[in-house]
DNA sequence: AATGGGACCTGCGCGC
DNA sequence: TGCGCGCAGGTCCCAT
């Protein structure tokens, strides 16, 4: 799924163009995608219910209708958000009261829509850890003290930090020159405020250029982001480092694949 | 606590 | 051309 750039650019643009307009009516194509409530309920619960904020907490996307009425949006993997006409292939169709949907694309599935009374309320959302850019260099150095797990697999850590992906992950290391297999408590002080520095930096640098677009992932307009061209190391297994020019090393860490530098990040 | 595997899904690109 | 396989931006759950 579009990891939190992704998402706060989705964010952005719904902001500017759908807060305060009318939900008309729900089209449901896949229901499986709608986990709570029911179906019914969810397209009863929706209709004619004004949109007023448009809120994101890590990599979930949540419009709030009413103090206590949100729908929760999770993209998951391959979901994205199209705004405009009605697209065939959504998995659900809102439609708005000037003419205008809201696609919910999801070719794989896996994502989840939520109709709630507190979004806060969610297991996923009341675990989530801070937001990247509200947490503290000293904050992040605690989450990492005395962890043995692989410094990579710690960034996906939705828990700790909210909003970190593969994508991101990987990218941060290779900015920082750290190795993704290190554990997270072998890493240096210096090294710490570092990594953490090229994470609060890769994240506003993908915001800044509408996220990563490597997959299915499309700005509610349809359009690639801009991020996917200045990646140093995603997907890039075999082509040479922008920085030492050797070839990068593709590895599996938590079932994930990474890419890296084996030569710059020690 | 850490790691590995599988599950949930669809569809793409690759090698044969 | 067609098929099987591996793989994909996320997260949960179970076993060791």
């Amino acid at each position: 799924m579009p990891e939190l750039p992704e998402v706060e650019t989705i964010r952005r643009e719904l902001a500017k163009k759908i807060r305060d307009k009318t939900i008309s009516g729900v089209k449901i194509n896949n229901a499986k995608v709608i986990k709570e409530p029911g179906v019914e309920a969810f397209r009863r619960g929706l209709k004619g219910e004004k949109i007023r904020e448009i809120i994101r907490r890590g990599k979930v996307l949540i419009l709030q209708f009413r103090p206590d009425k949100f729908l929760v949006i999770h993209l998951r993997i391959s979901g994205w958000i199209l705004y405009g006409d009605e697209a065939k292939t959504a998995r659900v169709v809102f439609k708005l009261s000037d003419g205008k949907c809201l696609n919910y694309m999801n070719q794989r599935l896996l994502g989840e829509l939520r109709l709630m009374r507190d979004y806060r309320d969610l297991k996923f959302i009341k675990e989530l850890g801070p937001e990247p850019f509200e947490l503290t260099l000293e904050e992040f150095k605690a989450l990492l003290d005395g962890r043995k797990t692989k410094i990579k697999a710690l960034l996906l850590e939705q828990k700790l930090i909210a909003g970190i992906g593969n994508i991101y992950a990987q990218e941060a290391l290779f900015l920082a020159r750290i190795d993704p297999r290190r554990t997270a408590a072998s890493l240096t002080p210096a090294e710490i405020k570092k990594l953490y520095t090229e994470i609060v930096s890769v994240l506003k640098e993908a915001i800044a250029n509408r996220g990563s677009s490597v997959d299915s992932y499309r700005n509610t307009q349809g359009e690639s982001g801009g991020m996917e061209k200045r990646l140093k190391v995603y997907a890039r297994k075999g082509k040479p480092c922008y920085v030492c020019g050797r070839p990068l090393q593709k590895i599996s860490l938590g079932g994930r694949g990474t890419c890296f530098c084996a030569f710059c990040q020690k």
